[in-house]
DNA sequence: AAGTGGTCTAGACCACCAT
DNA sequence: TGGTGGTCTAGACCACTTA
């Protein structure tokens, strides 16, 4: 629990014990870097650590670890290209704000774009069935999951009270059986499928357009017919590139806008 | 211009000196790694090379370059991460092809969109004009650029003939003097940018929202007024985080979608 | 002044690929 | 079988940050 007093900055150094660092199988044909990647990654992703807590010098890991400094220093690159810590050199090794892994969430789950934006978010179901994939249904489920079951949830997202977007998810129940029966009115579709099944989406697409709203969507958003709407489709896949769910929102478009910021390496 | 036959492919063994290597200024600040890297990837980003080629190997580059091989490799491993070359082991290094860079060239130019799409671009400037930033103008100018002196732009686009979107372009002139001297119904604003004044726009913000048509936008965009539009603002950045450019899109909804996917690593 | 990450070298052994 | 990139060590000097 030593604290130092930097900057005008109290942060917190991270003592070598805390990582719990047990010797390796050097008869693995794990490369060592790797070994130690996946041991500091798991420790950095944990609630063990805060954002700009400093970790222990290359040199005490290389000795704690029982590897070269190089070989420390190929584990703390790669996870420099990750996004997860920052170095400076006459300073040390930084954990960082993941802020990458915090725009993801935030690609997934309306409830997380809710509160970013400083609103309470909440939910109304409007229909829930569980039924087969046809041949009408949008594109890419059909593509690649005719026939197969689905649950279809539609409902009325709001932030603040206010209705914002009107929503139509399609589940494939194959990786989520029992999806069916949790209560969307009180839990975020993300959080049960990361929670309960453990379910983790690793690449998510987005195609916006736009269309004015007919009269049913400008009833339940409280608009205008004929006002405009913003159009997001959603496919979410898992990590073989399988998809998971499918999702068409109506967003209000002076209610809602959607932010992209691509960068070039 | 020896070549070899491998795997029924015929491919190129690019010959050390064809890099025209001179030696480096060895009292010089700038890392040999990185002189190592900007020589390659100038190379590399030549028309000297094409997909597939087979670099020199690792202990000759070191050679040729007068440096250690962990040097080569960091300068290596950094177009690897750039996605330029890849590498395998028992092969050698490889020319790759260049999807990334392609995917951010279409977020920064409609032009390349248009070609994407399979259709043909062209511009009529509506508008051209150099004045200095005003307060009404859009707020990320403002905040950054207030009182500097903008090329104002705006051009009708088209795609086959079709008119497709509406786009007001203001361009910081302090990066590009002269800007206002070119003929925009026949230039791209990126290729000139990128080809005439070198310059490298390495972050690219989008927001999407929605309204239905004016009068004069319908008229220009040849469709009824009230429908629907997709309005895309774009903030285009230097390397050094200043703005350059900020641009103003209205498209036609029934030509246009906006798509983007995330992917978490 | 002491310690940090940044850079660099020389050398070693390995798994993999082409021949 | 010979050569490639992949991994790893030991050691060195530097610029920079912090005290």
């Amino acid at each position: 629990m030593e604290n130092k007093r930097v900057n005008n900055l109290a942060i917190r150094q991270i003592h070598i014990d805390e990582l719990q660092i047990k010797p390796f199988d050097p008869s693995s044909p794990v490369p060592l870097y790797y070994q130690v990647e996946e041991h500091l990654r798991a420790f950095l992703t944990s609630d063990k650590v805060g954002v700009g807590d400093l970790l222990p010098t290359e040199l005490q890991l290389a000795d704690a670890y029982g590897v070269g400094r190089h070989t420390i220093r190929t584990a703390l690159g790669r996870l420099v290209n990750e996004g997860l810590i920052t170095r400076k050199a006459g300073r040390g090794t930084v954990v960082a704000a993941q802020t990458d892994r915090r725009q993801f969430l935030l690609a997934q789950s309306f409830s997380r774009q809710m509160e970013e934006m400083g609103l309470q978010p909440h939910s109304q179901v409007l229909a829930q069935e569980t039924r087969l994939v046809q041949s009408n249904d949008p594109r890419p489920l059909v593509i690649r999951k005719l026939g197969a079951e689905v649950l279809i949830l539609e409902r009325l997202r709001f932030g603040n009270d206010d209705p914002i977007g009107l929503q139509r998810s399609f589940v494939v129940l194959e990786y989520c059986p029992g999806l069916e029966t949790f209560d969307f009115n009180q839990h975020s579709l993300f959080d049960v499928l990361s929670k309960h099944y453990q379910i983790r989406v690793t690449q998510i697409t987005h195609t916006v357009t736009a269309t004015v709203a007919d009269k049913r969507r400008a009833d339940l958003l409280q608009i205008e017919p004929h006002a405009p709407l913003l159009v997001v489709n959603s496919s979410s896949l898992l990590e073989t590139g399988e998809i998971i769910e499918y999702g068409i929102t109506y967003y209000r478009a002076d209610k809602y806008e959607y932010t992209m910021t691509h960068i070039s390496h």
